[in-house]
DNA sequence: CCTTTGAGTTCCGAATAATGAAACTATAAT
DNA sequence: ATTATAGTTTCATTATTCGGAACTCAAAGG
């Protein structure tokens, strides 16, 4: 279980509380919540209360369990349809999934971690929120460096002393400094390749989306196993995802400000 | 624009101005929020802020909007995967899928509304309203229709003053008596019918899911056009309906139990 | 150039809601 | 009967939120 933090704000609590419930992937008693929050049980009881009436999280009579509610499905319904991203980039992934015969992924990045907002599989059409929704991490996934490599440098500084480093596999960048040379390579190749760092026998090549002012949007990526492929045929498809990217970035730059033809910008806090 | 409700608690608040954004379909100004919540200017705008710096809304510097965040979309993830009803409902929608060769719905209340948590294309594209996270009328979908046949009472008695009523085709229910008197009529047929009730040549035929104890769950449906097929041939379709409808609850009840607790999917992306 | 207008932001005393230790209930285990 | 465990309620204290009003800033109008 990750560290817990107390928020400031009352609403800040509540969504920790929220983010609580949610590292649990089962229903959740009151007690189990209790025990890794860091407030005092009868301030956790009126969150969880509060949340419950809000329709945020849902408990369950019987077996007296909590359970995250399904108006966080409509809210992030709307999320994703709002983003500028996700619902434009959908044709191009689909021709993407097509040209090469590859699952392709679209992502985010959401604080230090990655955000994967969604994925073809050359096959069948992939539900949203069985895997759109689904978070990684950032230091060892071909968007995730892809991504990295492009962020402002102060915001770069800010994510790279959170990343956790962690040791996936023998060829998992596990240092800062590893990460920092990798991410400079990155800029000047203007693709990512994912060498079984996250995965074994999992390999992937990624470009960010960017805004005209080369502002981070998201990141792209054509993933596919080391049996099936290699790294040097995927590479070759570094053209046809940069362009897919570019015209990404195109739509939901237009589709943002469709009456304006100005130069926009990515969403930031 | 519908109306809107002062929450009381300060989470019900934050919440309600998170639906307030999520109700435009694109980024908001903050004067188009003002114009329509019942906040006073400086109140709207210390919630907007708390939002933003928690991550669930966005905040565009140029363009001066707000969208909903990205952690939205995290947060449902985990919601559609430990709702108990999607994530086990999977394989009886697929199994479904295949043997009716049309598309198949999975659905729950939220309120009064019907909330989509799945939905399998038959091969053959479909174009209608429904998407996970989307929100439908429930006095005139088949699913609507069946899940408040067996709502408890009372909670019903709550549900049927809060529908619209409003007519999309010449066979929508509009009113209250009408809609009762249908409910009873599935009640004892043990399935509902959608007449293209909800959007002309687009006809169904759902069935409620039941626990053990005959608590409602949710919904699952059959749907075709009325081109292809009738209303005729779909009732066929209502033993494997039901069928799936047991299972699926069996499932969710079995997933339920602490003791059992494993993901029912794969976590890799 | 000055004034007006309206969106967006900040201030701060008053109003309100959140806090949490402790007491309490209910149920199960010894 | 006793102890333990999980969940719920109380209430005086404390912290946060509220919101009218005053302010900034930029653009529009005279």
């Amino acid at each position: 279980m990750e560290a817990v933090r107390k928020s400031s704000g009352t609403v800040g609590k509540a969504l920790s509380v929220l983010d609580l419930v949610a590292s649990f992937e089962r229903p959740v008693r009151f007690n189990d919540v209790l025990e890794v929050s860091p407030y005092p049980k009868a301030t956790l009881y009126r969150i969880l209360q509060n949340l419950v009436t809000e329709g945020v999280l849902t408990f369950d009579r019987e077996w007296q369990t909590y359970a995250l509610g399904v108006r966080l499905v409509r809210l992030a319904h709307s999320a994703w349809t709002q983003s500028s991203l996700a619902p434009v980039a959908r044709p191009h992934l689909t021709a993407l999934s097509r040209a090469t015969g590859e699952t392709i992924h679209l992502a985010q990045l959401d604080g230090p971690h990655v955000l994967y907002l969604d994925k073809l599989d050359a096959k069948r059409r992939v539900n949203m929120f069985s895997e759109a929704g689904k978070v990684g991490p950032a230091y060892c996934t071909g968007v995730g460096k892809a991504m990295l490599a492009h962020l402002p440098p102060d915001e770069l500084d800010r994510m790279l002393p959170q990343q956790s480093y962690h040791r996936f596999t023998p060829s998992t960048i596990c240092s800062q400094q590893e990460l920092t040379d990798e991410l400079h390579q990155i800029r000047e190749d203007g693709f990512a390749l994912d060498r079984e760092d996250h995965e074994p026998g999992i390999i992937c090549v990624a470009v960010p989306v960017l805004s005209r002012t080369r502002q981070l949007m998201g990141a792209i990526s054509v993933t596919s196993t080391s049996a099936r492929t290699s790294l040097g045929k995927l590479k070759k498809f570094v053209p046809d995802l940069q362009d897919a990217a570019t015209q990404v970035a195109a739509a939901a730059e237009y589709w943002r400000f469709p009456d304006n033809q100005g130069t926009p910008e990515t969403m930031e806090i």
